[in-house]
RNA sequence: GUGGGCGUAGCUCAAUGGCAGAGCACUGGACUGUGGCUCCAGUGGUUGCGGGUUCAAUCCCCGUCGCCCACCCCA
C-alpha cells in the first residue's frame, strides 16, 4: 500500500454514508422546530481563540491542537471544537443586537493530535449548538429538551442523560479551596494522575477511575453542596423543568468538564455499547465566554453531538440502506448501445434511476449485474428490438418478461 | 505522551526457517441474446517498510510506519 490516509483520518464510504445523512436530516428538522438556524463557521481560526476559550493548561491546547504559521506569519489553528468559533462569530457581527435568544447549530470536522482509538479520531465531526442571550434555566431545559428530542427521532434509546452543575465564579472558587482542604493530606494516596490533577484541574479527582482513588476520596464535599445561592436555585429550577418535559436524566456530582469555560449546568450523553470513549454528546453553559471575548455581557449554552460515536450506535440499530436503480439498460450491439443511452436519460428525466449498460458485454454477464446491483427492472435491447421497435421488459424480483413499445418505455415505467 | 495486541490477495483468514494458500468478492465460460443456484477457469501479492541473523526469512532479531485496544483526556 503506497498511501494512506494520515493516522486518524478516515474515508467514510457510501455504505456507511447514509447512516449519516439521516443523522443530518433528524438534526436539521429538531432542530428547526425550535428556532435554531445553521450557521457555516471557519475550519481554522486564530490560535488566540481557542488557547483563551479552552484553557491554557488543558490538554487540548497544550497537545492536541493542529496549530501552524500561515504565509502572513499568523498563527491559526485547525478548530479542536466548535464553540470558541460560534462566540467569535457572535461578537465580530454583533449578533447581540438581534432579538435574544439568538440559537445556532453547526456542522463540520474538528481535528485534535491525539492518539486514535475506539471513537477517537484526529479529524472528527460534530454537530454543535449554541444559543446566546438568555440567562433562564428555561433555556437549559430547552436545549436539552432538543437533544434528548434529536436522540428519540434517530431511535437511539437506552442512552444515560447525566447532569451537574459545576457552578459560577463566585462559588467555584470556594468548592475548589474545600476541595484543596480535603484532600491535602490523603493526596499522596492517590495515583499519579490524580497528584497532577490536585494541581492542574482539582475538579477531575472526582472522576478517577482507579480504585484506590475512587475509596480515598469518598466523604469528599459535594458540589451541590457548595453552589451559591443564585447557582442552586438555577439548577433547581432546571431539574424541575426537565421533569415538567418529561426528559429523563440522572444527577451525578462528578460530571466535570474538562474545557474552562464552562459554567454553571453541564450535561453528558453516554451509551453502554461504546467503548471507553462513550460520550455520544456533552454541553454546558458558558455564561462568561462571550464578554471574554470583548462581547457584552452575554449568557450562553450550547452542546456539540459526537457524530462517529453516534453513527456508530445508530448502525447497530438500523441497518444501513442499500439503495438500489429502478431500471438496468442492457443493449447488444453498437447501435442498441447508444439507443440505450438514449433510453436512459428519457427514465431519468422522469424520475427514475436508471443504469445503463455501458456497452461491450454479453447479455449474460449484463443482466447478472443488473441483479447484483439490486435494479428492480431489466430492459433488453438487440437488433431484434430496434428492428421491430419493442424493448424486451424484465422484472429481476418476479422473473416475468414481455414486451413494450420503445415509445411506451416511459409511460410503462411510470406505472410499474 | 504512556502501555498492550496485531500487520499475508479488495475483504475474512490459513501456512511453514525450504515453490505463498483457501473462502468470499471481481471478470469470463459451461448456456451464439436472459440474472439468482451449480460447476469450471482467470485476474489479483515486492507477505507494511528498512536493516540484521541464515545456504535460505512471510516465519527469528532490531528499527520504523500503520491499524486496533486501553491510559491521559475528550465528542
Amino acid at each position: 500500500m503506497k498511501y494512506s490516509a494520515p493516522k486518524g483520518f478516515q474515508d467514510i464510504l457510501p455504505p456507511e454514508i447514509s447512516v449519516w445523512q439521516r443523522i443530518e436530516a433528524a438534526a436539521r428538522s429538531v432542530f428547526v422546530k425550535y428556532g435554531f438556524h445553521e450557521i457555516r463557521l471557519p475550519i481554522i481560526e486564530a490560535t488566540d481563540i481557542f488557547v483563551r476559550s479552552i484553557g491554557e493548561i488543558t490538554d487540548i491546547v497544550e497537545k492536541e491542537m493542529y496549530t501552524f504559521r500561515d504565509k502572513g506569519d499568523r498563527s491559526v489553528t485547525l478548530r479542536p471544537e466548535g464553540t470558541a468559533g460560534a462566540v467569535r462569530c457572535f461578537v465580530e457581527h454583533g449578533l447581540h443586537n438581534l432579538p435574544s435568544p439568538q440559537k445556532f447549530y453547526y456542522a463540520g470536522p474538528m481535528f485534535r493530535y491525539e492518539r486514535p482509538q475506539k471513537g477517537r479520531f484526529r479529524q472528527f465531526y460534530q454537530i454543535g449548538v449554541e444559543a446566546f442571550g438568555a440567562a433562564q434555566p428555561a433555556l437549559d431545559a430547552e436545549i436539552i429538551a432538543m437533544l434528548n428530542d434529536f436522540l428519540k427521532s434517530i431511535g437511539l434509546l437506552n442512552l444515560n442523560f447525566e447532569l451537574n452543575s459545576i457552578g459560577c465564579d463566585v462559588c467555584r472558587p470556594v468548592y475548589k479551596e474545600a476541595l484543596q482542604l480535603f484532600f491535602r493530606d490523603k493526596i499522596s494516596g492517590f495515583c499519579p494522575d490524580c497528584n497532577r490533577r490536585y494541581n492542574t484541574n482539582i475538579l477531575r479527582i472526582l472522576d478517577c477511575k482507579v480504585e484506590r482513588c475512587v475509596e480515598l476520596r469518598g466523604g469528599a464535599p459535594a458540589v451541590s453542596g457548595h453552589l451559591c445561592e443564585h447557582c442552586r436555585i438555577h439548577f433547581d429550577e432546571l431539574t424541575g423543568l426537565l421533569e415538567t418535559l418529561d426528559v429523563p436524566f440522572s444527577l451525578n456530582a462528578n460530571l466535570v468538564r474538562g474545557l474552562d469555560y464552562y459554567t454553571k449546568t453541564t450535561f453528558e450523553v453516554t451509551s453502554e455499547h461504546l467503548g471507553a470513549q462513550k460520550a455520544v454528546a456533552a454541553g454546558g453553559r458558558y455564561d462568561k465566554l462571550v464578554k471574554e471575548f470583548g462581547g457584552p455581557d452575554t449568557p450562553a449554552i450550547g452542546f456539540a453531538i459526537g457524530m462517529e460515536r453516534l453513527a456508530t450506535l445508530l448502525q447497530t440499530v438500523v441497518p444501513p440502506e442499500k439503495a438500489a436503480p429502478k431500471v438496468f439498460v442492457a443493449t447488444l450491439g453498437k447501435q442498441a448501445d447508444t439507443e440505450g443511452l438514449r433510453i436512459t436519460k428519457s427514465l431519468r428525466n422522469n424520475g427514475l434511476w436508471v443504469e445503463p449498460s455501458y456497452g461491450g458485454a454479453s447479455l449474460k454477464s449484463q443482466l447478472r449485474k443488473a441483479d447484483r446491483i439490486g435494479a428492480e427492472y431489466a430492459v433488453i435491447l438487440g437488433e431484434n428490438e430496434l428492428s421491430s421497435g419493442k424493448a424486451q421488459w424484465k422484472n429481476l424480483k418476479e422473473g416475468t418478461q414481455g414486451e413494450v413499445a420503445l415509445t411506451e418505455l416511459q409511460a410503462f415505467f411510470a406505472k410499474a
